[in-house]
DNA sequence: ACCAGTTTTGTTACAAGATAACGTTGCCTC
DNA sequence: GAGGCAACGTTATCTTGTAACAAAACTGGT
């Protein structure tokens, strides 16, 4: 198997056990919201373990439809209400070339700079952090987006 | 007058002559369309100028309201598919935070890795190289999103 | 000049993504 | 238990983007 050095470092696109990623990245969450005041509520949650579950970037509208199913919510505002609070508290974040949103694999960790590895074969979609080169001075950095699309390796082989 | 090692690195966010930012754009666009075969129709040719008389990012549907005043078409596609154009080319960015394009000031110079500073203060988005940190091997990269939202240097005065 | 193939345009009709505004409910504090 | 604030529910609308197909314009070969 190839790409073996740092197995750990692109585990998106590797089987593993995905029940982890859920209970872990929930604990988290429940940490990061007890520690700050901020309330996970039951939609919030939900969301969150929807995002989790789904494991790959998910349109406010796919989420939207999962609450609609549970009785959570059928409204728009719900679902982006729920997503702008867990982006906000660095539990979710937006991919912009997808008009999507998934779930942080590792809120705790995060200080800044996360980036993400878009795949167009199998639309997996990379957490990594990656320090942006020195910037122009006069202009004072609020947020990044950096996004990379291309092929992950497996893709690679199936496209070649 | 503050930050000015290098006068030319941040020339969006100060005064400038922009006929000449319209003009070398546009003579550059030509002779890269000319270059590839490319044919920069009289449609491509007049979003383009918009953008570069806007000298901001603009959206499709604003774009397309100009083009609308000037008879030169009121249906999305029209504007959707000269924007798409002029981005396949090289000779216009899209601004996936802002949903927006904006034209490039120095199509000729960009080898790749162009990246993008939003002031949310002004709205205005200056164009930067910035190379990419290492990512992953393993994964492919075909197209890079960079962008930072922030303050630039006047909107950081008015501010404090 | 004519034809065949390709590219570009024109148009209809939607799909998809997102938010403003406003009233209600629930929770916490005093 | 009253007042204040955060979250929720709902309506309506707005913005952004595309699929699909027919017509026109350009291209190169003869």
């Amino acid at each position: 198997m190839a790409h073996d050095k740092n197995p750990d470092a692109l585990r998106e696109f590797h089987p593993h056990n995905h029940d982890h990623c859920v209970s872990d990245a929930m604990a988290a969450a429940e940490r990061i919201c007890a520690a700050s005041g901020a309330r996970l509520t039951p939609v919030r949650r939900r969301v969150l373990e929807i995002l989790l579950e789904g494991h790959r970037p998910m349109g406010a509208y796919d989420v939207l439809g999962r609450l609609a199913e549970e009785g959570l919510g059928d409204k728009p505002p719900v679902a982006y209400r729920a997503l702008g609070f867990l982006v906000d508290h660095g539990l979710a974040h937006r991919i912009e070339r997808l008009n999507a949103f998934i779930a942080c694999p590792h809120p705790e960790a995060e200080g800044h700079g996360a980036a993400f590895l878009i795949c167009r074969g199998c639309g997996t979609v990379a957490e990594i952090t990656a320090t942006l080169p020195d910037l122009p001075e006069g202009f004072r950095v609020e947020r990044t987006t950096v996004e990379a699309e291309g092929l992950c390796a497996a893709c690679t082989e199936i496209a070649a």
